[in-house]
DNA sequence: GAACCTGTCTAGACCGTTTCAGTCCAGCAC
DNA sequence: GTGCTGGACTGAAACGGTCTAGACAGGTTC
């Protein structure tokens, strides 16, 4: 099967001059609301572009002039595209920016890649065509290339991440630590005394800062050292670390999770290893997407509206794009919602 | 906070040709790799480019050339942005999408609508102003309007949904009529002979395909008449549906969802509602996300890659767009994963 | 030696906008 | 009438690449 391959717009904006009976330059200002045009020949523009179904072109609008202005926002994920599919994060994350671009027309461009190199590359070449007004940045690492890569760029950017890895970048992050911390105590309150953690990978800053809050937080309550296992976030990996927890001597009495589909994953093993839940083992969420209602018993999380996150986000780089600047602070922090999966220890 | 903006990359052509003591047009060729330069004034050029910084302003680059090959596909959703982060298929479907875009880097250019009407002037911007060079489609329903719309453009597109409504379109889809029946069949052969189904919204062309498939292999088994109740394709609304279906008079020992979320909000009801499943109860879920075998029991499923399909779309989007032609035909049909929730019926 | 290649390289037109220095003209003050 | 002002509008120069026609050198062929 065979496509005609005749674009439509060929019109240019000579051609509306001519229909409208003005200068290229007259119709330039009449279209893009500048002052030194009267009213009738904005009028008389308007309709003559109309008419031809003008659109303007890009390249040229973005080649002459310095300040382009187009309608797209920028992702880039260096990750595995299998796991963009399978984490809830990413896409209530991604359907949080869309809700807010939407309501201003805009759109959003996202791209994955293998590393950050490489999302360093497809930046530069995003800002240099002026395909992208900003971007959202996210996973953030100790020291991250990409903080002086986009500043030399100059384009504006909100790292998604706590300021101590995002090196002074426009920045939105949720206090991890106080979250992990308050976790911790309410476990300790049900009694626990043997905590462990599944978490994300060790190389992404998020992780450091919680896992460094969690171990402190369970010296603090005079709890027993926790194990803290790492993983790809996936819930394959989830599984396996709630199976090597499960079946050591002393096994954990409750276990935090980086994320809600290893939470899923976690409860399905205990399950099928016979491990009542929550009489004999305590699980708690991370995120809290919908899945965390839908499983038997409900999952006990550390909710997080990652859905709003993301809008937040955007609105910030919308400000940051658009005002030049934006506000510089914490998005709230995850709160305990206690469901089926969280009791006092025996 | 604010930002500093002053691009980096400053340098042009003429900069680099008068270093390598060329001309542009060398420098031109010299990059691109194409034919008209000697080895010799290559590596002069390269070695200028290389010293100043250079890299080809894509503005310019395409508008004077009249191949402007940009590396975008677009992507237009009409779906409330809610939606988006609760269905694992769309993210699965992306996810699919940008794992044969990003082996050829490409971005996708994403946007959600309110309608189709919308839709359509998204397209029309992204296909006039060059930002894509081709597009997805989905959800289509009868009589669809982007079909015109779309060949007015003349924007190469891939419609993902059957013939009857993509309208001559290239597309791919799966054949859900044959799933659906397999599906039927294989409840009725377990001794199950009061089946329900639990559909997405009725103005979908495809619920309808598979509501009529249904109807058709229940009366061809000889069944009791099925009993379809349509939702939003939401968790609640088809825990909502199950527990309908659970309370009636003469509740269904089968039910078939329509999705995967819906068939895991179903299970949780079941068990909520001391339904035993499989003993009293079959569940039969669609698209087989990994959640579906993360529940306990885990859930059978009319199983669908749906990432290898997005794939498949794109494969075959790409080949539009390079060569102006593509294969036109069915993705794979989903095929029948047998796990803990079906058993013979009591 | 003329005619003809072939490979390398250059000058300059061209792509479709924005922008800026001017032109034109009506209106006003004197 | 003259001079001045300011708003409306024009023409042409950017912007930074690609691409085409043609110049030039050096080698072949007859």
């Amino acid at each position: 099967m065979t496509r005609a391959a005749r674009p439509a717009g060929k019109v240019t904006i000579a051609e509306v001059a001519q229909l409208a009976g003005v200068s290229k330059g007259s119709v330039s200002l009449a279209m893009n609301d500048k002052p030194g045009v009267s009213a009738a020949t904005r009028r008389k523009v308007r309709e003559a572009a109309r008419e031809l179904g003008w659109l303007p072109n890009q390249a040229a609008r973005s080649l002459s002039s310095a300040t382009t202005q187009v309608s797209n926002v920028g992702l880039v994920i260096a990750r595995p595209a299998r796991m963009l599919g399978l984490e809830p994060f990413y896409m209530e994350f991604v359907s949080g920016i869309e809700s807010v671009l939407a309501e201003r027309s805009h759109s959003l461009l996202l791209r994955l890649v293998r590393d950050v190199a490489e999302e360093i590359d497809v930046l530069d070449g995003w800002s240099r065509s002026r395909q992208i007004s900003g971007s959202v940045m996210v996973d953030f690492t100790l020291d991250d290339p990409r903080v002086a890569a986009v500043a030399a760029l100059g384009l504006p950017v909100i790292a998604v991440g706590h300021p101590d890895l995002t090196g002074g970048l426009p920045s939105v992050w949720t206090d991890d630590a106080a979250a992990v911390t308050e976790a911790a105590r309410y476990l300790a309150a049900l009694g626990h005394r043997r905590l462990a953690r599944v978490a994300g990978p060790a190389r992404l800053g998020h992780t450091a800062l919680r896992s460094e809050a969690f171990t402190r937080a369970i010296a603090d309550l005079n709890l027993e050292p926790a194990r803290i296992l790492t993983t790809d976030f996936s819930g394959e990996q989830g599984a396996r670390a709630t199976r090597a927890l499960l079946s050591s001597a002393r096994r954990p009495t409750a276990i935090l999770y980086d994320n809600d589909i290893m939470a899923v994953a976690g409860l399905s093993v205990a399950t099928e290893m016979g491990v009542p839940v929550p009489a004999e083992l305590s699980l708690l969420a991370w995120d809290d997407s919908q899945l965390c209602r839908l499983t038997h018993p409900p999952l006990s999380a550390m909710s997080h509206d990652v859905f709003a996150f993301g809008a937040e986000v955007t609105r910030r780089l919308m400000d940051l794009v658009g005002r030049g600047e934006t506000e510089h602070g914490p998005a709230p922090t995850p709160v305990l919602v206690p469901r089926g999966t969280t009791a006092r220890a025996r």
